[in-house]
DNA sequence: GTACATCGTTAGTCTGACTAACGCAACCGG
DNA sequence: CCGGTTGCGTTAGTCAGACTAACGATGTAC
């Protein structure tokens, strides 16, 4: 019987690029989500402070095109932050449709925070690479993420 | 109001590999998913007779291990794959704990398939990038992906 | 002023990843 | 030979991210 314990992987799949990214991409995700969950917060929280703290308030839709996360999701991470303090959520005068959500002083705080955990964590990410290898990688990655992004239409307006 | 309408996505969130990685995975699976649909397959059948091929008939528990879906998980995909008659789940004699999946030659014909499909598919995903730079990207993730999936017990028993 | 677009929101789908728990069978140490 | 542990297949269910559909309220353009 061939094999019948083994845990090798074909080479077939080995070598795929999309498995590769698939099975990556989850490796960084939990590492990422378990990460932020240690200081009370979730990928898409720093997402929304960044682009805040960035380019200042904006209205939810704004956020949305801003951080890539759908509007219908975009509701609940601003409740999320709103609960905590991060951020705040006042109607627009200007634009009766609109909210304009602002960073708080926490929320900056937290940010702030943020931004060294998520250093530590991509440390931990890019451990066996060496620091040119990690400037490549990175460039591959947009690269091809730019090229599919501007092929594609996005947000996806139907 | 600055930026009210812009998409511009800041450069802490531009510069993060885990959001670039978990984006262009996205769009990766996006795409292998539709070319899949196109032939009535999907991503875990192709790793499932792949492995088979490969290997040869292997027990439900062999093939989560080589192919990395939880055996939960497997079921269902046998399932789909006999319902197509591209496998043939019996029981084996030897261990009445388990089935032993075998491909059948519709199963193989299949495989042949989807590896043209997949080739294709690839050759969409990293269209952006050159012969040596496809082969390094490969190589990056690899890496990547070995150190993590060493460092962390897989899969994962408790 | 009527048609169209945008905004926030609710609800719901789908997939992949993962946990828990079950009954059954096999293996191992005493 | 017996009892505990380990492995197997299966069911059920959770969770997060990505995404669709549709709504009412508002704003914009013709």
């Amino acid at each position: 019987m061939p094999d019948e314990g083994g845990i090798t992987t074909p080479e077939r799949l080995r070598r795929r690029a999309s498995r590769l990214l698939a099975h990556l991409s989850a490796q960084s995700d939990r590492l990422m989500t378990q990460g932020l969950a240690a200081v009370d917060s979730r990928r898409w929280h720093y997402a929304v402070l960044a682009s805040l703290q960035e380019y200042g308030p904006g209205s939810q839709a704004a956020l949305s095109r801003r951080t890539g996360i759908y509007r219908s999701d975009m509701v609940g991470v601003l409740n999320e932050l709103a609960e905590r303090g991060l951020v705040e959520r006042a109607p627009d005068p200007d634009d009766r449709r609109r909210n304009v959500i602002t960073i708080t002083a926490q929320g900056r705080r937290q940010l702030r925070r943020l931004d060294q955990v998520l250093d530590d964590l991509h440390e931990e990410l890019l451990a066996p690479l060496l620091p040119a290898e990690r400037d490549q990688f990175v460039q591959l990655l947009t690269r091809l993420l730019d090229h599919h992004t501007r092929q594609t239409p996005w947000p996806p307006v139907p």
